[in-house]
RNA sequence: CGGGGCAUAGCGCAGUCUGGUAGCGCAUCUGCUUUGGGAGCAGAGGGUCGCAGGUUCGAAUCCUGCUGCCCCGACCA
């Protein structure tokens, strides 16, 4: 992409409105717009940030056996009716009317209608288990939304529900989660730490939630430390492997971890003085067990084996990508700007004509540009004619991983210049060489 | 929902107290010079002063009502 066809709405000055590092860098880098209060578009940059977040999120959702669909932003009042939610969920859910005045809403979570999918088609233990996800959004009339994506009315959501003959099956499709849960996040760069939750207006008895420690996060969080030495499962860990999951999920577990709703004080004290930590931390995934909550009064039911019928055990899990995207953000920035993990960044490569109008460096750009794009890398050619100064800051804002920096200076020696943004190292190659080293 | 604050050019702000017909920096456009860490000079464009009433010869400024946004708190898969 050419920058100067793009389109990149970076501010030099901050917004007054944004107290934390992510929502700065977040206008400032022209990922994010606010229409509303906690209402946001989403500008070319952020949303490939975004769709790099879920195509990581779908890739680790499928490999431990999920299956997505897409269910609507608008629900009906009825479905909720069933549940008893309608009523219980108070002024935090969206209520509108339709032309016929009919009762509707728009969903702010999807255990309704997934249990009503789940019912007009599944009668038999044999269709089990079943888990369906899709990554849609979501909408929650938030009291005081703030900090940008981080809390946000409306924002995307990967929900995925699981579906059960007995509870022994149910836990072992939350220890799927659970693990898809430490994968999904390692492989964005981020280390979570699944705690033990409070399962709020959702109901049920086993939860979890994954919190990355941020000193702006807004959960404050106790652990022992030692729960950040374990080793993330593996790509190749068999989801069907129900003994294996299982001892995964209990290592894990063993470790103390609680949001300050769950703390025990007396546990807490058991953890050796050195290995204490309480912090705070942004919650990114929510995983429940919530057994026939739903199931029940919706009268979703299979068959099983023994020819009765039963109610089915189910789980819901969430990961909140537009707020991981401010999550890694905060995890992921300097004075410059944000720095991106390599697998969530929205080009790879910043390429940088340090004097544009000049033969030498348009035509090695040229060169660059044509061989990366040619092997399929992403790069952001920054072709406006602007000063090397006013280049090296956007890049930096920017914070794509790496930089490629073209200028006279370099090519009478025949070198461009390649930094990572991260670590600002730099080294002179030659062009060739300098495509060899980022297909690499 | 309680408490506090803000609303003037794309962004950041001054002007409001003490009424006289709107200004600064950055950004934008044009020209020249410049070109390895957000350039310099010269010129130009851009505003229903959040909205609606009222007071006044005259309102960004005073009065009334409303709306939007932000902060603190409580709340929150």
């Amino acid at each position: 992409m050419r920058l100067s066809r793009y389109f990149l709405p970076i501010l030099r000055e901050t917004p007054k409105e944004a107290e934390i590092a992510s929502h700065r860098l977040m206008l400032r880098a022209g990922l994010i717009r606010q229409e509303s209060a906690g209402i946001y578009a989403w500008l070319p940059l952020g949303l490939r940030v975004l769709d790099k977040v879920t195509a990581i999120i779908r890739e680790e959702q499928d490999r431990s056996g999920a299956v997505e669909l897409l269910m609507p932003t608008i629900q009906s009042a009825d479905l909720w009716r069933e549940s008893g939610r309608y009523e219980a969920y108070g002024k935090e859910m969206l209520r509108i009317k339709d032309r016929h005045d009919r009762e509707m809403l728009f969903g702010p979570t999807n255990e309704e209608m997934i249990t009503e999918v789940f019912r007009g088609y599944v009668r038999s233990y044999k269709d089990l288990p079943l888990n369906l996800y899709h990554i849609q959004w979501k909408f929650r009339d938030e009291i005081r939304p703030r900090f940008g994506t981080m809390r946000s009315r409306e924002f995307l959501m990967k929900d995925a529900y699981s579906f059960d003959l007995d509870e022994a099956g149910a836990r072992h499709a939350y220890n799927r989660m659970f693990v898809a849960y430490l994968r999904t996040f390692a492989r964005m760069g981020l280390t979570s730490i699944p705690m033990r939750a409070d399962t709020g207006p959702i109901g049920g008895n086993l939860s979890h939630e994954f919190i990355i420690l941020a000193s702006t996060g807004e959960s404050e969080v106790h652990c022992d430390k030692s729960v950040l030495d374990l080793s993330i499962p593996t790509a190749e860990t068999d989801f069907e492997d129900v003994a294996g999951l299982q001892k995964i999920v209990d290592a894990w577990t063993t470790p103390y971890a609680a949001t300050s709703e769950m703390h025990d004080e007396a546990a807490f004290a058991a953890v050796p003085a050195d290995r204490k930590v309480s912090a705070r931390g942004i919650e990114v995934g929510h995983i429940f067990y919530f057994g026939t909550k739903y199931s029940e009064p919706m009268d979703a039911k299979v068959t099983g084996p023994d020819g009765q019928e039963r109610p089915v055990h189910m789980g819901s899990y969430g990961i909140g990508p537009s707020r991981l995207v401010a999550a890694m953000i905060e995890a992921f920035h300097d004075e410059q700007g944000i720095v991106w993990p390599d697998e969530v960044a929205p080009f790879k490569v910043a390429l940088m004509n340090l004097k544009v109008g000049d033969a030498g460096t348009d035509e090695a750009c040229e060169t660059l540009y044509r061989a990366l794009t040619a092997r399929g890398i992403d790069v952001l050619y920054d072709d406006r004619d602007e000063r090397p100064g006013a280049k090296f800051a956007t890049a930096d804002l920017i914070g794509l991983p790496w930089q490629v920096l073209v200028g006279p200076k370099g090519l009478a020696e025949g070198k461009v210049e390649l930094k990572r943004r991260a670590t600002g190292e730099r080294v002179l190659l030659s062009v060739e060489d300098a495509v060899l080293r980022l297909s690499a």
